[in-house]
DNA sequence: AAAGTGTAAGTTGTGCACAACCTTTATGCA
DNA sequence: TGCATAAAGGTTGTGCACAACTTACACTTT
């Protein structure tokens, strides 16, 4: 049934893995990672692995060095905030660039998300945090039928998400799990209004407030 | 002096020379490429070309298929309009995202660019107008300090690149050639005037131009 | 004649051994 | 003791042989 080759879906397999610790700080930037053992972990060989390395380079989330090893990178705080700039225009464009139109099933999408956010309000947890703000930020983008757009924002999303997620550490995480789940309710009355663009204008409004907040924790 | 190991610079030099090809047109789609073949023209094994080729895949500009080889990838028509939506959105961005501030320097490039542009007025050639193009491209993204948003309108510049230049081959080459030696009379009197969102608004508008043309052609 | 089957050629994917390289540590010398 | 040097260990990069896979074609069978 599913036409992916065993090689690219172990590759996309492994690729998603990675990524995930990643942005989860399970490699906290500085760690340095081992091809031979995360061979072995995976149960393959190097080669492939390689491979799986080479495109997490090419994000710009791993530095291979020869001689040295394979780091996870840290991104200069001056990037970090170009880059959030880009992610604040970007979510914009989600409303404007062939935006999908709302259907029941999206809003019925947007109360799962609602729901799950609140759950964590009575028992906050980074790392759940972390997570669900990763799947909500796949749904985002799923709003827009722009390929371009939802790629480029991925992309841009996991280069700058465990900088997000560090800072939360040191600010209040529940302080921060309640501005989430007020994004949530926020975009939630946009998708009920079947208004794409209001729920891009809740998520770029939010990253704004997002850069802000950071900002201000780093002073 | 140069900070780039062998292996780096080798990499980024025949991945260079393997993407200017493909938009160039050397490999239209659907060619075929051997990594035994290309291996061989550019002195190495197999494995360094295989990281090239991923690299490629990633970017969208090949395809590998086990058992059956590395295609030259077309592009779907819907999908590149899209594309191109967002490289216009992109490229007023330029403008409003940490711009640099235009010296006499850059101003002097912006007039050898018009030179170069009117050479081809008296000879137009459609590789030379490409490679032009190309080049201009960049000197237009080196215009905002935002490394992520240069890096994005690159990515999304090359996948796209080749598709336009296949329609000017159906285009008047000559009409072509003129409407982009006036872009670059518009963005050297935005230059001039020191006036960076200006100048980007001049390469919005000739991207606006451009898609409209390009779907004008394919009727 | 048509359909099915096997075989051969050509391609990418994988695993392994070794080369190239960097870092750390030990060692010898002043 | 201090310093230079080399040696050792560990890492990524490369090349090669082979496995896995697809396609095309010839051949056989119905």
């Amino acid at each position: 049934m599913s036409d992916q080759p065993d090689a690219r879906a172990r590759f996309l397999r492994l690729h998603d893995a990675m990524r995930t610790r990643i942005c989860l700080l399970d490699y906290p930037p500085g760690t340095r990672l081992s091809e031979e053992t995360l061979a072995a972990e995976f149960g393959t060989s190097r080669t492939p692995l390689r491979r799986v390395l080479a495109r997490l380079e090419d994000e710009g989330l791993v530095i291979s060095q020869h001689g040295v090893g394979t780091i996870v990178t840290d991104v200069d705080p001056g990037e970090m905030a170009r880059t959030y700039d880009l992610r604040r225009e970007l979510a914009g464009l989600v409303g404007r660039l062939s935006p999908v139109a709302i259907t029941d099933e999206i809003v019925a999408m947007g109360h799962d998300f609602l729901t799950r956010g609140e759950a964590l309000l009575t028992n906050p947890e980074v790392r759940a945090l972390a997570r669900l703000n990763m799947e909500y930020f796949h749904f985002g983008t799923s709003l827009t039928m722009n390929e371009a757009l939802r790629d480029t924002s991925e992309r841009l999303y996991y280069r700058t998400a465990r900088i997000w997620l560090k800072a939360t550490s040191h600010l209040d995480l529940v302080e921060e799990t309640a501005i989430f789940v007020a994004e949530l309710r926020d975009s939630l009355q946009a998708l009920q209004a079947r208004d794409a663009q209001a729920a891009a204008d809740v998520r770029r409004a939010h990253i704004s407030l997002c850069i802000a907040r950071v900002n201000a924790a780093r002073r």
